[in-house]
DNA sequence: AGATGGCTTCCAGCAAGTGCAAGGTCAATG
DNA sequence: CATTGACCTTGCACTTGCTGGAAGCCATCT
């Protein structure tokens, strides 16, 4: 199989998997001109390889995750670390993530979007008014 | 003021502010010695960015929040217009995470995490079973 | 033979900084 | 006066995970 029918089965940028190559995460065979040659087991990596990124593994991740995929003696406490960690590091984003939420639904939800300059939004970021840190918002 | 200075009041890290003024945030003046040399002004705009940036507003948007702070004549729509287009964005984030988060929880609730190498994770990024995408976990 | 289209390589760049190294300045001390 | 140490300067490389483009080879169709 050439690139572009290994990035149409495993849905990856043929960019993308000649990265994935640079940086040793599949090793396709060489054909004599010169174009890469997917085998079946690549095509394999590669999906596994979409499959992990969509869950937002990283790439030193996946690397892991295909190393132990790869062992059959491996112990599934292992994988499971691995992927515990990653949901830690997804449960602090969407964290953060929410608390920027509220507090910038608050100031929109306080901003007049007319055409008068006034406006809590840029009122708060040039004071750091912590208004938005208590719950009342009328005291 | 020095940098240092700035840094510690602002709480941005030097080499940050250094960024700011590459990309045009700021433009503080230089003494004689070719130190920068910061004024109120510097001061306030930094921690003006800082905030924003704690926001999640892009580099650019913090740009187009800086300008219509300086401008008297904006209207508040178009400062609402851009934290609204922010906040939507960070939605997505948020969307996005919370399914990768849902599946991931699925899957490491359903591995034993001991020493055996059976691994329900690593079978559904080998196969892409799509077992997690509906709601019964045994049927 | 020429025109596509697919493949190859390498180089550059994105966001938003961070880290390091080599060197200039300043204030205080021996 | 020399030196130490803290602070400042610049520039370059590196980060993550690709993505885009240029220049050129290869394969196929007409």
């Amino acid at each position: 199989m050439n690139i572009g029918d290994v990035a149409q089965l495993s849905g990856l940028p043929a960019k993308t998997i000649r990265y994935y190559e640079e940086i040793g995460l599949i090793e396709p065979l060489r054909a004599a001109n010169g174009y890469r040659s997917f085998r079946e087991s690549d095509l394999h990596k590669l999906a596994f390889l979409g499959r992990a990124r969509s869950l937002g593994f990283a790439i030193e991740d996946c690397r892991t995750l295909l190393a132990l995929y790869r062992d059959r003696d491996r112990s599934s406490a292992d994988v499971k670390q691995v992927a515990r960690s990653h949901l830690d590091c997804i449960d602090r984003k969407i964290e953060g993530l929410t608390e920027m939420r509220k507090t910038l639904a608050h100031l929109i939800d306080a901003c007049a979007g007319d055409d008068r300059p006034d406006c809590p939004i840029l009122a708060d970021l040039a004071t750091g008014d912590p208004a938005h840190h208590c719950g009342r918002q009328f005291g």
